[in-house]
Formats: structure tokens, C-alpha cells, sequence
DNA sequence: CTCTGGCACTCCGGTCTCCAGAGTGCCAAT
DNA sequence: ATTGGCACTCTGGAGACCGGAGTGCCAGAG
């Protein structure tokens, strides 16, 4: 049904379309790429992609332009990740070295995606549920209130004050520390109930009512509703492709505002080691139908800390945003590792 | 040379082309507002104005707007601030309480603003530089690592990590924070260096040049180099007032994701009393000479914390919006104080 | 069966003209 | 100082027109 030279003819449609963001025709295409054959031919193969429903018309009279199907084809099968360039790289290294903490390797991130894919960019921070505890530091706020501080080894710092039932002294509060200190310390977020489960009746009776109480939190916000925080930037990028979204920008911008809407964009990736796209259409988020996305996970292993990507139109460069993103997320992986 | 009708015909076009978005001509104005004269007195008065440069006309033939200027003289002294509605108060209510953190205050106060005003908002986080240090930890992670953690009064939990030039052991480090802990608690940050200042004298020798470059770090932290954060939301609005910004949109954009440009934005308040209203070209920043700015410094006192603000387009409703930012601003200045 | 050239047809987008409507500026009269 | 009148200007939308690009289909050649 699709022979090589009707997805060759899909594949020259798709990037001219990209590049001239206008309507591709029989006569211009069979010029620009040398097929071999002439306009009629083509136009041919046209009509048999359109019936497969891989590219329309705008116009009885307009030329054609690829569906979400057809960039779905184009990526899957018909196009290779471009290799970044010299400058691209160095892009990358000179953006991304001297990040002081977490929160300027995030923000450097979003930066540096933005500018180099020309599109918006997301970055998750590391997933609390995914690290592992570096420490927790117990503070003394006041009698009866606790500031929780923990710090992963991904460098996030989570902080949480603890109102107490009763009230404590300093003594107490450092019974507290070393008990937790001593069963969390490099245990990863997931294993952590199973590590505090034995430490009410090994804590001395006087403390127990508060550590129950701080064990609460400490679980709470750790483990049941751990904070996901999500970085976005360069939304001016999408002006640039006014034309693309015609008076589709609003719903995109207020998407885009949610944090919700950011982490489930970035967190259905299922397989962290690759990248991931999803045309149009296939995003399950509302706003964004008209829209594609590129994610990639980031971490040191497998066990990804989290995702990051970009959002653009569906008129994009996917060969080269894919390479954009995966780069991009395999450097920062490294350096989060490496940190 | 402006005399009290004419005055009243600045305010009229003003209103009308803020609430219409269209320019106002003599008829239609002399007719709506009652204001007892023919529409040939208003277009005397209109011409009048025009000589000031307090309106312009688009075209020979079309109705009257604003200039800049017009605005100004608006603002200053043609209107009056609007009270705010029962359901507008009580829309403050419900976004700001139940704030967990400081975070979560700063990130609803946003959306607050925006969903408000229906304009992009602008929060700046409590100034560390005017906030007074609640509790100084040290945390051990290495032998020649250090991390420290400032929450501030504000409820900002700042860190920081320090390379040591040696090592140090458990109760090295226990002096370290009783000397810092003893000199900081409870000092303005400015106060800082003040309060430090006999610490390398009265430092037992051991630690002396650790202690050292640990407070370089302070210092820098603190008092050199504070990191000044803001939050930022409501860029969807932006597209509602597609008109105001016909291709203007872009610089604007590009410009609310400068955190040096908001900085700026919501910093040049010196009385932070009173709402800040700076119009079109009055604004410093180039992107931004196509819109308004109003912004207010929010805190418990005079010696206030931080601003925060609204930026929409020039036509916009001044004394609405002055109404509702402020009314934000003691708000949160109030949650802040009482936290 | 596939490819090709030819041809009639469609439709968009730009340009032009036209016209009504709104608004102005000026002037003479009150 | 204010007003009514009037001629003038300019916009913006509606219609008409047309060239160009593109399609679909068909019949013929390989």
C-alpha cells in the first residue's frame, strides 16, 4: 500500500512543510527533492497518502500538509536523530558548568533548552520519590514547633515545619535527631516507612507522642505527597510561531501555567532512557492539542531522577529536537551524578 | 489652560476607551457622559487636550485615545481608587488561606493577582536583605563539606553549600554553630557583618581559619550577593488584550522571563507605602514601554519586605487595579507579619 | 500495471474600487 | 464661550476581479 517512494514522498512534505511553514504542492516538491518522477506522479502518491489519512488539504486548491498521523509516521520511520553541532555542544557545556545549586542547574536548564530548541522548555526537578535521603536536619524553632530540613543527593532541599502536640527540650530534640538521623540516612525515599517502622518502640517513652507526630510529617511529606516542582521558560518562543496557533495561544499559555498539566506532560514517560514525543492530538492534555511535546528522562541510571523537554508546535524540527532533548538530558544527568 | 470641563472630558475618553478599546469621538462622549455641553464644546476641548498631548488621534478621522501622559493625569488626579468588592475580598481570603510555606504563599498570591486583575502578575519574594535571621544551621554532610541553612522571619529557608580548606570533626563543627547560632539569632541582616565582626578574635584557634571561610560564605550569602527570587503568572492574559499588543507581544514576553527585568520592575518603589503606577513609556524597561506596571511593597511595616505587582497594558483600569494590588499587598503583608 | 503529459476546474489571496459611517475642523451665529 | 452647520477626510468592510498554484482525472505510452 505505502511503497519507499510514496513514504519518501511524505518524508520531502514533511520538511518542506517544516521549514516553509506553507502548504507543499505537487510541482514544487517533484523540483526540490529529485525524486525521479514527475509532478503527476506524485500528485498520485498524494492522494493515496491523503486517503490513509496522512496528510490534507486546507484547500480543495492549497497544497498539502502532514496530520498528526503523518508526523507520527515521519518520526517513528522516516527520519534520524540529527547529531548536534560543534556549537551546540559547546552551547551546552558553557551554559551548564559553574551551576552553583539545584535550583541553578534547573534554571540553566530551562535556559539553555529554550535557546537551543527555539521552543518552550520544561524541567522537572528531581523526583523526591526517587532519591535518597543525604540528611535531615532537625531545628529548634521554638518549644513546640520543629523545622523539618531534608536534603536529598540530588541536592534538593524540602523543608516542613512541625507543629507539635507538646512541647520539647533541646536534649530531647536531639534524641529526635539521631533517631531519625540513624535510620534514614541514604535511604531512598520509597524505603523510608519500612526504615522508621520500628522506631516507635525503640525511642524512650518521653518522646514518644512528639516523634509519632513528626514521623507523620516526615512520612507525609516525604513519601505520601512528596512536592513535584516543575521549571518552564522561553513561552515567548511560541510568538514566533504566532502563524502556527492562530488564535490557539491562550488555551497553550494557561496550560502551560499548570503545574499539574507540566508534571503529567513530563511524568507519563514510562521508559526513561529514551525519547519520548507525543504529536498533537495524542496529548492527553487539553490545551496542548495543538501542540507537540518532547520529553526525555534525566538521572544518572536507569532510574530516572526526572523528565524534562519542549513544547512546540506540531510544525516542528523532530529530528532535530529530539537530539536537542536527549543531549540535554544526558549532560544534566551526568552532572547531577557527578555533583 | 485645562480648566474643571476639560478635565472632565480627559476622564471621560479615558473610561470610555479603557472599558470599549476603541477610540471616542465627540458625539458619543457628549451623549454618554451628560456633560451638558454640544459635542462641538468637546471637540474644542478634545483639540485643547491634544495641544497639551494628553490624547492623540489615530487617524484624521477617527475618535480620540489616551497618550501616556493622559493616563498619567488620569491617575494622579482624576480618579479614585476603587474599593474593592464582597467577592473580591473574599477571593483574597480563600486563595491565601491555608498556605502551608512561604512558597505556596508567594505562588497563590500570583495566581491570586492574576486571576484578580486579569493581568500578568508579579511577586517578589521577601527581600533578604531587610529580613532578620531566624536560625543559622550547620549541617555536617562531609569532613570538609559543610551546608548551611538561613530561615529567615519571613519564613525563607535559604542554603548554601561550603568546600572547607580542611577538615573537621563533630564537635568542631558544634562550636562553629553555637558562635554563629549566638551572634545571628535574631539580627536584621544588614546587621550582619556588624554582628560577626569580633567572631575570628573570639573563635577558639582550632577553627579559626575554617570559621573564616565560613563566613565569607555567610557574608556573601547573606549580605553581598542575596539572591532576590520572583515568582511570576498570568501570562495568559496577555493574549486577551491581543489587540493592545499587536506585535508587540513578543518583547514583552521575552522581558516578564529577565528575572534582573522584574527585579528591576518591583524594586524601583522607594516608598513602599503607596501603589507604584509607572505608564508606557515611563517604564524603564524597553520591552515593557508598551505596558503599565503597578506595583506596591507589601511587609509588616514600613521597612517592607518585598513587592509585588500587576503588568497589563496601558489601557488599562488604573483605579481598579491600584484598588486590588494594594489590597493584595496588606493582605499578604499581614499573613506574613502574623506567620 | 505504472507513469506521464495535458487539461479543465477550483479556490485562495492580493488588489482595486466603492461607499457608508464616524469623526474632525472651521466658521458664522447666538 | 458655546453651538449648529457644513465640507472634508479617513477607515473599514463589501464586492468584483484576476493571476497563480494546485488539484483530479483521463487517455496514452512504456
Amino acid at each position: 500500500m505505502l511503497d519507499d517512494r510514496k513514504l519518501e514522498v511524505l518524508r520531502a512534505i514533511v520538511e518542506d512543510f517544516v521549514s516553509t511553514n506553507e502548504p507543499v504542492g505537487s510541482k514544487a516538491l517533484a523540483e526540490r527533492h529529485n525524486l525521479g518522477v514527475s509532478p503527476a506522479t506524485v500528485r498520485n502518491d498524494m492522494a493515496a497518502l491523503e486517503d490513509e489519512g496522512f496528510i490534507t488539504h486546507p484547500h480543495t486548491s492549497a497544497g498539502r500538509i502532514p496530520t498528526d498521523r503523518g508526523y507520527r509516521l515521519f518520526v517513528d520511520r522516516l527520519s534520524t536523530v540529527k547529531p548536534l553541532s560543534g556549537a551546540e555542544r559547546r552551547a551546552i557545556q558553557t551554559f551548564l558548568e559553574g551551576a552553583a545549586d539545584l535550583d541553578d542547574v534547573v534554571r540553566r536548564t530551562v535556559r539553555l533548552l529554550s535557546q537551543l530548541t527555539q521552543q518552550v522548555a520544561v524541567v522537572q526537578y528531581p523526583s523526591l520519590s526517587r532519591s535518597a535521603v543525604r540528611h535531615l536536619e532537625i531545628v529548634h524553632l521554638a518549644p513546640n514547633r520543629l523545622l523539618l530540613v531534608l536534603i536529598t543527593d540530588t541536592g534538593r532541599v524540602e523543608q516542613r515545619v512541625v507543629e507539635l502536640p507538646g512541647t520539647l527540650d533541646d536534649d530531647q530534640v536531639a534524641q529526635l535527631r539521631s533517631a531519625f538521623g540513624q535510620r534514614l540516612h541514604g535511604a531512598r525515599l520509597v524505603d523510608v516507612p519500612a526504615a522508621l517502622s520500628d522506631l516507635p518502640d525503640a525511642a524512650p517513652q518521653g518522646i514518644r507522642p512528639v516523634l509519632t507526630s513528626v514521623m507523620a510529617v516526615v512520612l507525609e511529606t516525604l513519601v505520601e505527597k512528596p512536592e513535584e516542582r516543575v521549571a518552564i521558560g522561553g513561552t515567548a518562543n511560541l510568538t514566533r510561531s504566532a502563524l502556527d496557533f492562530p488564535r490557539t495561544l491562550r488555551p497553550v499559555l494557561e496550560s502551560l501555567e499548570e503545574q499539574v498539566v507540566l508534571l503529567k506532560l513530563i511524568g507519563e514517560v514510562n521508559d526513561p532512557t529514551t525519547v519520548h514525543v507525543k504529536i498533537g492530538e495524542e496529548n492527553s492534555v487539553e490545551g496542548l492539542r495543538s501542540t507537540s511535546v518532547v520529553t526525555a528522562g534525566y538521572g544518572p541510571d536507569a532510574a530516572a531522577y526526572a523528565g524534562l523537554g519542549v513544547v512546540g508546535p506540531t510544525r516542528m524540527d523532530y529530528p532535530q529536537a529530539i537530539g536537542q532533548v536527549r543531549a540535554v538530558a544526558r549532560y544534566v544527568g551526568d552532572l547531577l551524578a557527578g555533583a
